[in-house]
DNA sequence: GTCTATAACGGGATAGAC
DNA sequence: GTCTATCCCGTTATAGAC
């Protein structure tokens, strides 16, 4: 592993646990086995080695996603296959949710700009589907856009309170990865029965 | 308003803004129109005085939220109603959430302690209900909960990214408002489909 | 590329006068 | 209770040797 690709996993996995603002470039150096020198000499400031990592992260997810949303399949499948895709990234990662939340907490502006947060909010041939069906009286007339937050929020949100959720339950990593599991059929079945009636 | 209400007023507008880590003494101190000496003589630290609106927040929404859940409500009001208490207390602020969120992932150990907070994230009450009805046949078989938790998913992550949504649709303030308020009847809807059915 | 040493700054907290 | 002045610390960033 190259010194670069060395400091930008320790930095994530600090930024992750303790956010931007209590880690200090120290901790990375430390972390990394490398001094802070070298650090800046890498990436100039903290502020950038974290945009490195932001955009790469969104690189690495947003593709595969955004394609999802525009194959060609039935309702019922993009539903059940875009929760199982999305819940699948964030179960190798569970901190993600508030990272992200963070990021957009603090520099909304700027992450609104990069084109690929701009796709990564884009769902509108979803919409458009959705409207589809509803004209053709398939599924119950509704707002696709409250749909489609709703479906994120029971994606995303008990990720953000894994903490409250594993002390309550006395769950290991392992238990709270299969509680998250279950929760793919739950979640199709409630959007589908929703839809469905 | 005493000294020390406009200085814990103040703090909190900045805590929702900046949150913890970004919000100096100094800040505070300018827009309470104090200095820092006379917030280090009022609260004894920054830390101090954070946690002194933290649990001012808990005592003041807990208790009615705990109330309803205990109330003698059919399942289903009790879910419409509970919805739109949650709501409305987040719709007042609509930061709180990601205030909420924050302080759980850094100081989860001292907050999961906190008395006030057992009783927030206590629905017992509420799952023994669920229970019964579906012992009685009344409703689906499912996990209360996973149902539970699907419920707080919809009141609470939309507040989570509120920009995202201000920003995507152009919407003032007021006009985020009135989008969380159709939610209300959209997500009690959701959830009562689910069981019905 | 990698290191040591240090500059420059901003933060929280306190001493002590009034 | 309220103020001014200051201390002390941790942080980022850079200069310069190797």
């Amino acid at each position: 592993m190259s010194t670069e690709e060395k400091i930008k996993k320790s930095a994530f996995k600090l930024f992750l646990e303790k956010g931007f603002d209590r880690t200090s470039i120290r901790d990375i150096a430390e972390k990394a086995k490398i001094n802070i020198a070298l650090l800046n000499y890498y990436f100039r400031s903290k502020q950038n080695l974290f945009d490195s990592i932001f955009s790469g992260l969104l690189d690495k997810y947003t593709p595969e996603l955004c394609s999802l949303l525009n194959k060609d399949l039935s309702l019922e499948d993009k539903i059940r296959q875009y929760i199982s895709k999305y819940m699948d990234i964030l179960m190798e990662n569970s901190e993600l949710v508030f990272f992200i939340l963070s990021v957009l907490h603090r520099d909304h502006q700027k992450i609104s700009d990069m084109s690929m947060f701009k796709s990564l909010i884009d769902y509108n041939s979803f919409i458009e589907q959705m409207e589809k069906e509803i004209k053709k009286g398939n599924i119950k007339p509704c707002d696709p856009h409250q749909f489609y937050l709703n479906m994120m929020s029971l994606i995303a949100f008990p990720f953000t309170i894994k903490n409250v959720i594993s002390d309550k339950f006395e769950m290991t990593d392992e238990e709270f990865r299969n509680y998250m599991l279950e929760r793919k059929n739950i979640i199709g079945d409630m959007l589908i029965s929703y839809i469905k009636n």
